[in-house]
DNA sequence: ATTTTGACTTTGTAACTAAAAAAGTCAGAA
DNA sequence: TTCTGACTTTTTTAGTTACAAAGTCAAAAT
């Protein structure tokens, strides 16, 4: 039987290699052997963890967008209303879109569709309008908000939310911003946070 | 002296002419050679009424835009509140972007991004905005709603319907959507819209 | 004088190629 | 069970050509 243990670190140990490369540089710009000989092995090695390419890439995907939701949670779970959580949650998404951009990692996994990296990025959507709708249930159970259909409304924040990332850049998905165009989309978006929170309100 | 009224009119022909070949093929698959035929003229006539054929695609595009305009305007001018001219506002613009990606006119005119196309587009999304402030400060005055940046808000609301289209299609800027896709942008817009205006309301 | 054109040059693009680089495999060593 | 060197296969890239479309111009037609 194997070891989980040695074997569970090991993958770490290499999602954490990637990860470096990927920041430094980008994800379309990294190879495996580049990866190998960070680690001081050999690249034959990474495909005893990681069926492929892919699979790592999405594996570095899937530890970032961990972390992400945690602090999403934390953010949430700290507010007092859910006009503030839904203000505080901007901040965090956007340190980590930020981050997450110059990975470049859209661009490799992007392509292939119909595989396991659409369904992540619909199940990360998924989950981020989930707590969306959570909080927007609790802002209409205390009172704060008035009653609607919380999953809508959530999944509509979100996509407008998101869509002004695109609006503003009218460029496509994969390419990242500069920090000052980041600052102009977050600041659009504190607008029509407010705005649409308001439209929620009793 | 040049006789400005028959120029005008041969100018006219041309724009015809391509439009309904944009219409039918698009943009990128039409040849200045192609209109030429069409019009049973050479393609050196062409180059007489416009310097290029960056010039030709601008002029149907501008075509297109002033019908867009007035219609809008007629749209906006019929509405009873600022509630309903925007969401009315939401077919008309429908329409016409529906039937302007077929013309795959972005395609073309997006990459020579410092000349008069950029501009042309800036000048088009301002014009619209300007619309949306206009009738947004209708609505303050008539006391429909609150008193706010008219202009920011405009900007704000243009930009989010805008995003909607990219968020739902996750694709560029110059791809056209199917009827159906277009169809599910709406239904966003409009419910976008009710809570936007519900957010701008006293 | 203005408009049009055929014949021309220049520019852009699609289609092929070869070479290089990176992905991915596997028998066997540690 | 984990790891590796040596290997094969696939993907990128850079270079090439060949063709199509853009754009020009001197001269003809109106």
């Amino acid at each position: 039987m194997q070891d989980n243990h040695n074997r569970d670190e090991m993958r770490d140990r290499i999602i954490e290699a990637a990860l470096k490369r990927f920041t430094h540089y980008s994800a379309t710009k990294t190879t495996m052997n580049e990866i190998a000989d960070d680690l001081h092995c050999s690249k034959a090695s990474l495909y005893y963890y990681f069926p492929d390419k892919g699979a790592l890439h999405l594996a570095v995907l899937e530890k970032a967008g961990e972390a992400y939701f945690t602090e999403l949670q934390k953010e949430a779970d700290r507010a007092s209303s859910a006009h503030q959580a839904l203000l505080d949650m901007i901040s965090v998404r956007h340190a980590f879109v930020k981050k997450f951009c110059r990975l470049e990692l859209f661009k490799t996994l992007k392509d292939k569709q119909l595989d396991s990296t659409g369904e992540a990025f619909r199940q990360a959507r998924e989950k981020e309008t989930a707590l969306i709708a959570k909080i927007i249930r609790g802002g209409v159970e205390r009172g704060e908000l008035a009653n609607c259909d919380a999953d809508r409304m959530a999944s509509l924040y979100m996509l407008s939310m998101m869509g002004l990332r695109f609006a503003l850049s009218d460029r496509a998905f994969t390419d990242d911003l500069s920090d000052a165009e980041f600052e102009v989309v977050r600041e659009w978006q504190i607008q029509l946070a407010e705005i649409f929170i308001k439209g929620l309100k009793k």
